[in-house]
DNA sequence: GGGCACAATGTTGTGTACAATTCTGAAGTA
DNA sequence: TACTTCAGAATTGTACACAACATTGTGCCC
Protein backbone atom coordinates (compact mmCIF):
# COMPACT_ATOMS: atom_id res chain seq x y z
CA UNK A 1 0.00 0.00 0.00
CA UNK A 2 3.00 2.27 0.99
CA UNK A 3 3.92 1.69 -2.70
CA UNK A 4 0.89 2.81 -3.92
CA UNK A 5 0.82 6.33 -2.41
CA UNK A 6 4.33 6.57 -3.07
CA UNK A 7 3.56 6.24 -7.02
CA UNK A 8 0.47 8.67 -6.82
CA UNK A 9 2.49 11.01 -5.19
CA UNK A 10 5.57 11.08 -7.47
CA UNK A 11 3.44 10.44 -10.59
CA UNK A 12 6.16 9.65 -12.63
CA UNK A 13 6.02 6.13 -13.30
CA UNK A 14 2.63 5.19 -14.23
CA UNK A 15 -0.78 6.44 -14.08
CA UNK A 16 -2.13 6.45 -10.49
CA UNK A 17 -5.86 4.83 -11.00
CA UNK A 18 -8.19 7.25 -8.99
CA UNK A 19 -7.72 4.96 -5.70
CA UNK A 20 -4.67 6.33 -5.70
CA UNK A 21 -5.25 9.84 -5.70
CA UNK A 22 -8.30 9.45 -3.65
CA UNK A 23 -5.62 8.06 -0.86
CA UNK A 24 -3.17 10.84 -1.65
CA UNK A 25 -6.05 13.34 -1.51
CA UNK A 26 -7.40 11.62 1.98
CA UNK A 27 -3.75 11.48 3.66
CA UNK A 28 -3.41 14.92 2.50
CA UNK A 29 -6.39 16.11 4.49
CA UNK A 30 -5.67 13.76 7.42
CA UNK A 31 -2.35 15.52 8.31
CA UNK A 32 -3.50 18.90 7.46
CA UNK A 33 -1.35 19.48 4.50
CA UNK A 34 -4.76 20.31 2.82
CA UNK A 35 -7.42 22.60 5.24
CA UNK A 36 -10.09 22.63 5.32
CA UNK A 37 -11.80 25.32 2.91
CA UNK A 38 -9.00 24.68 0.48
CA UNK A 39 -10.48 24.41 -3.43
CA UNK A 40 -9.77 21.44 -5.35
CA UNK A 41 -9.49 22.68 -8.88
CA UNK A 42 -9.85 19.37 -11.36
CA UNK A 43 -7.70 20.95 -13.91
CA UNK A 44 -5.06 21.88 -11.20
CA UNK A 45 -5.80 17.76 -9.89
CA UNK A 46 -5.26 16.57 -13.58
CA UNK A 47 -1.56 18.52 -13.72
CA UNK A 48 -0.43 17.29 -10.40
CA UNK A 49 -1.45 13.64 -10.66
CA UNK A 50 -0.62 13.41 -14.64
CA UNK A 51 -4.02 11.79 -15.40
CA UNK A 52 -6.88 13.22 -17.06
CA UNK A 53 -10.38 14.87 -15.45
CA UNK A 54 -11.75 11.85 -15.77
CA UNK A 55 -9.92 10.21 -12.89
CA UNK A 56 -9.66 13.18 -10.53
CA UNK A 57 -13.35 13.40 -11.08
CA UNK A 58 -13.73 10.21 -9.98
CA UNK A 59 -11.38 10.27 -7.17
CA UNK A 60 -13.46 13.43 -5.85
CA UNK A 61 -16.67 11.81 -5.92
CA UNK A 62 -15.16 9.15 -3.91
CA UNK A 63 -13.83 11.77 -1.26
CA UNK A 64 -17.39 13.49 -0.85
CA UNK A 65 -19.60 10.44 -0.46
CA UNK A 66 -16.84 9.83 2.71
CA UNK A 67 -17.87 13.48 3.67
CA UNK A 68 -14.64 14.69 3.10
CA UNK A 69 -14.54 16.87 0.34
CA UNK A 70 -17.90 18.90 -0.61
CA UNK A 71 -18.68 19.40 -4.38
CA UNK A 72 -21.18 22.27 -5.20
CA UNK A 73 -22.83 21.88 -8.35
CA UNK A 74 -21.10 23.94 -11.24
CA UNK A 75 -18.71 25.42 -8.36
CA UNK A 76 -16.31 22.62 -7.72
CA UNK A 77 -14.79 20.81 -5.07
CA UNK A 78 -13.35 21.91 -1.08
CA UNK A 79 -12.29 20.33 1.15
CA UNK A 80 -14.84 19.95 3.55
CA UNK A 81 -15.77 22.30 6.74
CA UNK A 82 -17.86 20.36 9.28
CA UNK A 83 -20.15 22.87 11.20
CA UNK A 84 -20.09 23.03 15.09
CA UNK A 85 -23.17 20.92 15.00
CA UNK A 86 -21.54 18.26 12.68
CA UNK A 87 -18.70 18.11 15.14
CA UNK A 88 -21.08 17.39 17.71
CA UNK A 89 -22.73 14.85 15.98
CA UNK A 90 -19.72 13.01 15.03
CA UNK A 91 -18.30 12.94 18.11
CA UNK A 92 -21.32 11.46 19.48
CA UNK A 93 -21.82 8.85 16.73
CA UNK A 94 -18.06 7.90 17.72
CA UNK A 95 -18.97 7.40 21.50
CA UNK A 96 -21.85 5.24 20.06
CA UNK A 97 -19.85 3.21 18.22
CA UNK A 98 -16.30 2.73 19.16
CA UNK A 99 -16.19 1.54 23.21
CA UNK A 100 -18.58 -1.11 22.08
CA UNK A 101 -16.42 -2.09 19.46
CA UNK A 102 -13.46 -1.46 21.62
CA UNK A 103 -14.77 -4.20 23.98
CA UNK A 104 -15.01 -6.67 21.01
CA UNK A 105 -11.47 -5.60 19.94
CA UNK A 106 -10.49 -6.99 23.48
CA UNK A 107 -12.38 -9.61 23.64
CA UNK A 108 -11.68 -11.04 20.17
CA UNK A 109 -7.75 -10.22 19.75
CA UNK A 110 -4.92 -12.65 19.28
CA UNK A 111 -1.18 -12.12 20.27
CA UNK A 112 -0.42 -11.44 16.35
CA UNK A 113 -3.37 -8.06 16.96
CA UNK A 114 -1.87 -7.02 19.67
CA UNK A 115 1.45 -6.66 18.39
CA UNK A 116 0.63 -4.79 14.77
CA UNK A 117 -1.29 -2.53 17.45
CA UNK A 118 1.71 -2.09 19.54
CA UNK A 119 3.71 -1.37 16.40
CA UNK A 120 1.60 1.03 15.19
CA UNK A 121 1.99 2.85 18.65
CA UNK A 122 5.63 2.55 18.19
CA UNK A 123 5.32 4.95 14.96
CA UNK A 124 3.23 7.32 16.01
CA UNK A 125 5.78 7.77 18.84
CA UNK A 126 8.21 8.16 16.71
CA UNK A 127 6.87 10.09 14.46
CA UNK A 128 5.92 12.98 17.04
CA UNK A 129 9.94 12.56 18.10
CA UNK A 130 10.57 13.08 14.47
CA UNK A 131 8.18 16.18 14.64
CA UNK A 132 6.01 14.97 12.27
CA UNK A 133 2.56 16.36 13.30
CA UNK A 134 0.38 15.20 10.58
CA UNK A 135 1.85 11.91 10.07
CA UNK A 136 0.85 11.56 14.15
CA UNK A 137 -2.13 12.32 14.05
CA UNK A 138 -2.98 10.45 10.96
CA UNK A 139 -1.41 6.96 12.94
CA UNK A 140 -3.44 8.13 15.78
CA UNK A 141 -6.40 8.06 13.97
CA UNK A 142 -5.55 4.72 12.29
CA UNK A 143 -5.35 2.58 15.16
CA UNK A 144 -8.95 3.45 15.57
CA UNK A 145 -9.61 1.74 12.89
CA UNK A 146 -7.36 -0.85 13.79
CA UNK A 147 -8.96 -1.75 16.52
CA UNK A 148 -12.51 -1.74 15.18
CA UNK A 149 -11.15 -3.90 12.42
CA UNK A 150 -10.08 -6.49 14.98
CA UNK A 151 -13.29 -6.74 16.29
CA UNK A 152 -14.13 -8.48 13.00
CA UNK A 153 -16.46 -5.80 12.21
CA UNK A 154 -15.77 -4.42 8.89
CA UNK A 155 -18.86 -2.83 8.65
CA UNK A 156 -18.80 -0.84 11.86
CA UNK A 157 -14.73 0.09 10.81
CA UNK A 158 -16.07 1.28 7.60
CA UNK A 159 -18.15 3.25 9.77
CA UNK A 160 -15.38 4.53 12.35
CA UNK A 161 -12.83 4.87 9.29
CA UNK A 162 -14.90 7.74 7.84
CA UNK A 163 -15.55 9.39 11.40
CA UNK A 164 -11.66 8.97 12.17
CA UNK A 165 -11.72 11.38 8.64
CA UNK A 166 -14.10 13.64 9.29
CA UNK A 167 -12.75 13.82 13.10
CA UNK A 168 -9.09 15.01 11.31
CA UNK A 169 -11.37 18.15 9.82
CA UNK A 170 -12.77 18.88 13.37
CA UNK A 171 -9.46 19.03 14.87
CA UNK A 172 -8.17 21.11 12.10
CA UNK A 173 -10.98 23.38 12.75
CA UNK A 174 -11.75 23.61 16.67
CA UNK A 175 -8.86 22.21 18.14
CA UNK A 176 -8.10 23.60 21.31
CA UNK A 177 -5.14 22.32 22.84
CA UNK A 178 -1.26 22.77 21.95
CA UNK A 179 0.07 19.12 22.76
CA UNK A 180 -1.35 15.80 21.22
CA UNK A 181 1.06 13.91 23.45
CA UNK A 182 -1.74 12.85 25.85
CA UNK A 183 -3.11 11.27 23.27
CA UNK A 184 -0.36 8.57 23.00
CA UNK A 185 -1.12 7.57 26.47
CA UNK A 186 -4.42 7.19 26.04
CA UNK A 187 -3.88 4.57 23.13
CA UNK A 188 -1.08 2.92 25.57
CA UNK A 189 -3.30 1.90 27.96
CA UNK A 190 -6.49 1.05 25.71
CA UNK A 191 -3.78 -1.31 23.69
CA UNK A 192 -2.79 -2.44 27.41
CA UNK A 193 -6.32 -3.55 28.40
CA UNK A 194 -6.97 -5.19 24.76
CA UNK A 195 -3.89 -6.91 25.33
CA UNK A 196 -5.17 -8.51 28.36
CA UNK A 197 -8.30 -9.03 26.69
CA UNK A 198 -10.22 -7.07 29.10
CA UNK A 199 -13.22 -5.99 27.66
CA UNK A 200 -14.59 -3.78 30.28
CA UNK A 201 -11.88 -2.23 30.30
CA UNK A 202 -11.23 -1.52 26.73
CA UNK A 203 -14.56 -0.05 26.77
CA UNK A 204 -14.44 2.43 29.53
CA UNK A 205 -11.02 3.56 28.36
CA UNK A 206 -12.43 4.22 24.92
CA UNK A 207 -15.10 6.09 26.19
CA UNK A 208 -12.87 7.85 28.15
CA UNK A 209 -10.49 8.58 26.00
CA UNK A 210 -13.18 9.89 23.53
CA UNK A 211 -14.83 12.49 25.88
CA UNK A 212 -11.54 13.86 26.24
CA UNK A 213 -10.94 14.18 22.82
CA UNK A 214 -14.26 15.86 22.43
CA UNK A 215 -13.83 18.08 25.19
CA UNK A 216 -10.44 19.33 24.14
CA UNK A 217 -12.36 21.04 21.27
CA UNK A 218 -13.72 24.39 21.27
CA UNK A 219 -17.07 24.21 19.22
CA UNK A 220 -17.91 28.07 19.45
CA UNK A 221 -14.72 29.14 17.84
CA UNK A 222 -15.39 30.59 14.98
CA UNK A 223 -14.48 28.37 11.86
CA UNK A 224 -11.84 29.64 10.71
CA UNK A 225 -14.10 30.81 7.12
CA UNK A 226 -11.98 29.40 3.92
CA UNK A 227 -14.66 30.35 1.78
CA UNK A 228 -17.80 32.17 2.81
CA UNK A 229 -17.32 35.28 4.04
CA UNK A 230 -20.77 36.42 4.33
CA UNK A 231 -20.82 34.37 7.49
CA UNK A 232 -17.99 36.60 9.19
CA UNK A 233 -19.75 39.93 8.03
CA UNK A 234 -23.15 38.76 7.94
CA UNK B 1 -38.67 13.90 -5.03
CA UNK B 2 -41.73 11.40 -6.35
CA UNK B 3 -41.37 13.46 -9.49
CA UNK B 4 -37.62 13.10 -9.74
CA UNK B 5 -38.33 9.30 -9.57
CA UNK B 6 -40.41 9.45 -12.21
CA UNK B 7 -38.57 11.52 -14.48
CA UNK B 8 -35.85 9.46 -14.05
CA UNK B 9 -38.39 6.67 -14.83
CA UNK B 10 -39.64 7.31 -17.83
CA UNK B 11 -36.72 9.49 -19.11
CA UNK B 12 -39.20 11.09 -21.20
CA UNK B 13 -39.07 14.53 -20.94
CA UNK B 14 -35.59 15.97 -19.01
CA UNK B 15 -32.45 14.07 -18.46
CA UNK B 16 -32.33 12.27 -15.49
CA UNK B 17 -29.08 13.27 -13.34
CA UNK B 18 -26.94 10.92 -11.69
CA UNK B 19 -28.47 11.41 -8.38
CA UNK B 20 -31.79 10.62 -10.35
CA UNK B 21 -30.70 7.31 -11.50
CA UNK B 22 -28.91 6.49 -8.40
CA UNK B 23 -31.98 6.39 -6.70
CA UNK B 24 -33.77 4.92 -9.34
CA UNK B 25 -31.57 2.36 -8.94
CA UNK B 26 -31.87 2.48 -5.23
CA UNK B 27 -35.52 1.79 -5.07
CA UNK B 28 -35.38 -1.21 -7.41
CA UNK B 29 -32.91 -2.54 -5.34
CA UNK B 30 -34.97 -1.96 -2.45
CA UNK B 31 -38.26 -3.38 -3.82
CA UNK B 32 -36.03 -6.76 -5.21
CA UNK B 33 -36.88 -5.58 -8.78
CA UNK B 34 -33.45 -6.19 -8.93
CA UNK B 35 -31.94 -9.29 -7.62
CA UNK B 36 -28.77 -9.59 -5.67
CA UNK B 37 -26.14 -10.53 -8.62
CA UNK B 38 -27.90 -9.19 -11.26
CA UNK B 39 -25.28 -7.59 -14.25
CA UNK B 40 -25.75 -3.68 -14.75
CA UNK B 41 -24.45 -3.12 -17.83
CA UNK B 42 -23.54 0.61 -18.64
CA UNK B 43 -24.48 0.64 -21.96
CA UNK B 44 -28.06 -1.29 -20.92
CA UNK B 45 -28.61 1.59 -18.47
CA UNK B 46 -27.57 4.49 -20.30
CA UNK B 47 -30.75 3.41 -23.00
CA UNK B 48 -32.67 3.00 -20.52
CA UNK B 49 -32.13 5.88 -18.83
CA UNK B 50 -31.67 8.35 -21.88
CA UNK B 51 -28.10 9.55 -20.92
CA UNK B 52 -24.56 8.76 -21.78
CA UNK B 53 -22.44 6.43 -19.92
CA UNK B 54 -20.75 8.96 -18.21
CA UNK B 55 -23.85 9.80 -15.78
CA UNK B 56 -24.56 6.04 -15.11
CA UNK B 57 -21.07 5.57 -14.39
CA UNK B 58 -20.97 8.08 -11.81
CA UNK B 59 -24.71 6.82 -10.31
CA UNK B 60 -22.83 3.22 -10.62
CA UNK B 61 -19.66 4.24 -8.59
CA UNK B 62 -22.35 6.15 -6.45
CA UNK B 63 -24.45 2.78 -5.57
CA UNK B 64 -20.56 1.32 -5.37
CA UNK B 65 -20.23 3.08 -2.28
CA UNK B 66 -23.13 2.44 -0.29
CA UNK B 67 -21.99 -1.24 -1.17
CA UNK B 68 -25.71 -2.01 -3.27
CA UNK B 69 -23.42 -2.53 -6.06
CA UNK B 70 -19.93 -4.59 -6.72
CA UNK B 71 -18.06 -3.08 -9.12
CA UNK B 72 -15.30 -5.31 -10.52
CA UNK B 73 -12.35 -3.58 -12.26
CA UNK B 74 -12.58 -3.85 -15.89
CA UNK B 75 -15.88 -6.70 -15.62
CA UNK B 76 -18.57 -4.30 -14.90
CA UNK B 77 -21.23 -3.83 -11.78
CA UNK B 78 -23.53 -6.11 -10.41
CA UNK B 79 -26.35 -5.77 -7.78
CA UNK B 80 -24.22 -6.90 -4.19
CA UNK B 81 -24.87 -10.11 -3.11
CA UNK B 82 -23.78 -9.96 0.83
CA UNK B 83 -22.16 -13.26 1.91
CA UNK B 84 -23.73 -14.69 5.81
CA UNK B 85 -20.52 -12.78 6.87
CA UNK B 86 -21.58 -9.51 5.90
CA UNK B 87 -25.45 -10.12 6.75
CA UNK B 88 -24.39 -10.95 10.37
CA UNK B 89 -22.41 -8.04 10.49
CA UNK B 90 -24.94 -5.50 9.17
CA UNK B 91 -27.45 -7.14 11.71
CA UNK B 92 -24.88 -6.68 14.55
CA UNK B 93 -24.54 -2.66 13.62
CA UNK B 94 -27.95 -2.05 13.20
CA UNK B 95 -28.30 -3.85 16.79
CA UNK B 96 -25.86 -1.38 18.16
CA UNK B 97 -26.93 1.70 16.41
CA UNK B 98 -30.60 1.68 16.47
CA UNK B 99 -31.80 0.81 19.88
CA UNK B 100 -29.97 3.82 21.09
CA UNK B 101 -31.38 5.86 18.14
CA UNK B 102 -34.57 5.03 18.98
CA UNK B 103 -34.42 6.15 22.58
CA UNK B 104 -33.21 9.56 21.56
CA UNK B 105 -35.66 9.96 18.72
CA UNK B 106 -38.47 9.12 21.50
CA UNK B 107 -37.07 11.27 23.83
CA UNK B 108 -36.87 14.54 21.07
CA UNK B 109 -39.97 13.56 18.68
CA UNK B 110 -42.48 16.75 18.51
CA UNK B 111 -46.06 15.92 17.55
CA UNK B 112 -45.21 16.65 14.01
CA UNK B 113 -43.05 13.84 13.79
CA UNK B 114 -45.06 11.47 15.15
CA UNK B 115 -47.22 12.59 12.58
CA UNK B 116 -45.31 12.07 9.96
CA UNK B 117 -44.07 8.38 11.02
CA UNK B 118 -47.88 7.44 11.64
CA UNK B 119 -48.08 8.55 7.96
CA UNK B 120 -45.63 6.46 6.89
CA UNK B 121 -47.52 3.50 8.53
CA UNK B 122 -50.84 3.90 6.91
CA UNK B 123 -48.60 4.52 3.36
CA UNK B 124 -46.73 0.80 4.67
CA UNK B 125 -50.11 -0.73 5.05
CA UNK B 126 -51.67 0.78 2.12
CA UNK B 127 -48.72 -1.06 0.30
CA UNK B 128 -49.44 -4.48 2.28
CA UNK B 129 -53.69 -4.16 1.35
CA UNK B 130 -52.50 -3.27 -2.16
CA UNK B 131 -50.42 -6.56 -2.14
CA UNK B 132 -47.15 -4.45 -3.54
CA UNK B 133 -44.28 -6.63 -1.13
CA UNK B 134 -41.89 -4.32 -2.95
CA UNK B 135 -43.45 -0.71 -2.03
CA UNK B 136 -43.73 -2.29 1.36
CA UNK B 137 -40.55 -3.41 1.94
CA UNK B 138 -38.97 -0.19 0.99
CA UNK B 139 -41.46 1.88 2.98
CA UNK B 140 -40.57 -0.53 6.25
CA UNK B 141 -36.92 -0.14 5.92
CA UNK B 142 -37.58 4.20 5.32
CA UNK B 143 -39.61 3.89 8.77
CA UNK B 144 -36.58 3.25 10.93
CA UNK B 145 -34.25 5.52 8.83
CA UNK B 146 -37.16 8.08 9.88
CA UNK B 147 -36.97 7.54 13.00
CA UNK B 148 -32.75 7.99 12.96
CA UNK B 149 -33.78 11.56 11.50
CA UNK B 150 -35.74 12.15 13.98
CA UNK B 151 -33.00 11.81 16.59
CA UNK B 152 -31.32 14.39 15.06
CA UNK B 153 -28.56 12.47 13.64
CA UNK B 154 -27.68 12.78 9.95
CA UNK B 155 -24.46 11.06 10.67
CA UNK B 156 -25.74 8.17 12.18
CA UNK B 157 -29.06 8.28 10.29
CA UNK B 158 -26.80 8.41 7.16
CA UNK B 159 -25.14 5.44 8.40
CA UNK B 160 -28.29 3.42 9.60
CA UNK B 161 -29.81 3.93 5.42
CA UNK B 162 -27.23 2.16 4.65
CA UNK B 163 -27.66 -0.64 6.65
CA UNK B 164 -31.40 -0.62 6.14
CA UNK B 165 -30.98 -0.75 1.92
CA UNK B 166 -28.11 -3.45 2.79
CA UNK B 167 -30.82 -5.38 4.84
CA UNK B 168 -32.76 -5.22 1.99
CA UNK B 169 -30.15 -6.96 0.04
CA UNK B 170 -29.80 -9.66 2.68
CA UNK B 171 -33.70 -10.45 3.23
CA UNK B 172 -33.69 -10.94 -0.48
CA UNK B 173 -30.90 -13.75 0.08
CA UNK B 174 -31.86 -14.99 3.26
CA UNK B 175 -35.24 -14.43 4.09
CA UNK B 176 -37.10 -17.45 5.87
CA UNK B 177 -40.83 -16.65 6.40
CA UNK B 178 -43.45 -15.90 3.89
CA UNK B 179 -45.59 -13.04 5.77
CA UNK B 180 -44.58 -9.51 6.81
CA UNK B 181 -47.33 -8.79 8.52
CA UNK B 182 -45.62 -9.22 11.70
CA UNK B 183 -43.43 -6.15 11.08
CA UNK B 184 -46.23 -3.84 11.06
CA UNK B 185 -47.20 -4.68 14.60
CA UNK B 186 -43.62 -3.82 15.67
CA UNK B 187 -43.54 -0.62 13.91
CA UNK B 188 -47.09 0.12 15.24
CA UNK B 189 -45.38 -0.35 19.11
CA UNK B 190 -42.59 1.56 18.12
CA UNK B 191 -44.10 4.50 17.25
CA UNK B 192 -46.88 4.41 19.90
CA UNK B 193 -43.54 4.57 22.40
CA UNK B 194 -41.97 7.23 20.43
CA UNK B 195 -45.25 9.21 20.66
CA UNK B 196 -45.60 9.15 24.57
CA UNK B 197 -41.87 9.98 24.72
CA UNK B 198 -40.71 6.92 25.90
CA UNK B 199 -37.57 6.66 25.21
CA UNK B 200 -36.59 3.23 27.00
CA UNK B 201 -39.49 1.39 25.80
CA UNK B 202 -38.63 2.50 22.19
CA UNK B 203 -35.02 1.62 22.67
CA UNK B 204 -35.98 -2.39 23.96
CA UNK B 205 -38.52 -2.53 20.89
CA UNK B 206 -36.40 -1.62 18.62
CA UNK B 207 -33.99 -3.68 19.45
CA UNK B 208 -36.33 -6.85 20.19
CA UNK B 209 -37.74 -6.04 17.04
CA UNK B 210 -34.13 -6.25 15.45
CA UNK B 211 -33.84 -9.00 17.36
CA UNK B 212 -36.51 -10.93 15.37
CA UNK B 213 -35.85 -9.73 12.08
CA UNK B 214 -32.28 -11.19 12.50
CA UNK B 215 -33.99 -14.65 13.35
CA UNK B 216 -35.92 -14.60 10.67
CA UNK B 217 -32.68 -15.11 8.67
CA UNK B 218 -31.71 -18.74 7.04
CA UNK B 219 -27.97 -17.62 7.07
CA UNK B 220 -27.01 -21.28 6.25
CA UNK B 221 -28.97 -20.81 3.43
CA UNK B 222 -27.03 -20.85 0.23
CA UNK B 223 -27.50 -18.01 -1.63
CA UNK B 224 -29.79 -17.51 -4.77
CA UNK B 225 -26.91 -17.29 -7.28
CA UNK B 226 -28.20 -14.78 -9.51
CA UNK B 227 -26.65 -14.75 -12.69
CA UNK B 228 -23.16 -16.36 -12.72
CA UNK B 229 -24.30 -19.48 -13.41
CA UNK B 230 -20.70 -21.04 -13.34
CA UNK B 231 -20.72 -20.75 -9.53
CA UNK B 232 -23.71 -23.14 -9.33
CA UNK B 233 -22.37 -25.42 -12.07
CA UNK B 234 -18.78 -24.90 -10.48
C1' DG C 1 -19.05 58.20 -7.37
C1' DG C 2 -22.18 54.31 -7.10
C1' DG C 3 -24.85 50.82 -9.24
C1' DC C 4 -26.16 47.93 -12.98
C1' DA C 5 -25.86 45.40 -17.36
C1' DC C 6 -23.15 42.81 -20.21
C1' DA C 7 -19.13 40.70 -22.26
C1' DA C 8 -14.85 37.94 -21.23
C1' DT C 9 -12.75 34.28 -18.85
C1' DG C 10 -12.25 30.23 -16.49
C1' DT C 11 -14.26 26.03 -14.49
C1' DT C 12 -17.31 22.31 -14.36
C1' DG C 13 -20.87 18.97 -16.70
C1' DT C 14 -21.76 15.85 -20.37
C1' DG C 15 -21.25 13.32 -24.51
C1' DT C 16 -18.39 10.77 -27.57
C1' DA C 17 -14.27 8.36 -29.51
C1' DC C 18 -10.71 5.31 -28.94
C1' DA C 19 -7.77 1.95 -26.21
C1' DA C 20 -7.54 -1.95 -23.10
C1' DT C 21 -9.45 -5.87 -21.14
C1' DT C 22 -12.55 -9.62 -20.69
C1' DC C 23 -15.88 -12.78 -22.38
C1' DT C 24 -17.76 -15.99 -26.06
C1' DG C 25 -17.55 -19.28 -29.34
C1' DA C 26 -15.64 -22.34 -32.44
C1' DA C 27 -11.94 -24.90 -34.17
C1' DG C 28 -8.19 -27.96 -33.35
C1' DT C 29 -5.65 -31.62 -30.74
C1' DA C 30 -4.80 -35.38 -27.44
C1' DT D 1 -15.33 -36.53 -25.37
C1' DA D 2 -12.77 -33.29 -22.94
C1' DC D 3 -9.48 -29.83 -22.97
C1' DT D 4 -6.79 -26.06 -24.88
C1' DT D 5 -6.10 -22.20 -28.03
C1' DC D 6 -7.15 -18.39 -30.42
C1' DA D 7 -9.74 -14.99 -32.82
C1' DG D 8 -14.06 -12.03 -32.77
C1' DA D 9 -17.29 -9.49 -30.20
C1' DA D 10 -18.75 -7.01 -26.52
C1' DT D 11 -17.86 -4.22 -22.50
C1' DT D 12 -15.36 -1.26 -19.61
C1' DG D 13 -11.50 2.41 -18.76
C1' DT D 14 -9.55 6.70 -20.15
C1' DA D 15 -8.88 10.84 -22.60
C1' DC D 16 -10.55 14.55 -25.02
C1' DA D 17 -13.86 18.04 -27.01
C1' DC D 18 -17.60 20.79 -26.61
C1' DA D 19 -21.54 22.84 -24.01
C1' DA D 20 -23.38 24.97 -19.81
C1' DC D 21 -22.75 27.56 -15.94
C1' DA D 22 -20.53 30.69 -12.55
C1' DT D 23 -17.38 34.29 -11.73
C1' DT D 24 -14.91 38.35 -12.83
C1' DG D 25 -13.82 42.58 -15.17
C1' DT D 26 -15.29 46.45 -17.92
C1' DG D 27 -18.06 50.08 -19.54
C1' DC D 28 -22.25 52.63 -19.37
C1' DC D 29 -25.91 55.09 -17.21
C1' DC D 30 -27.96 57.47 -13.39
Amino acid sequence: MQTTATDAGRADRKPPTSDAVCQELSRAIHEHRLAPGTKLGEDELAEIFGVSRTIIRTALQSLAHGKLVEIHRNRGAFVAKPTPEEAREIFEARELLEPRTARSAAIKATPEDVAVLRAHIAKEHAALKADDRGLALYLSGQLHVHIARIAAQATIAAFIETLVARSSLIVALYWKRQRALCESHAHNALVTAIASNDGQAAEELMHSHLVDLHSALDLKKVPVQGTSLKEILG
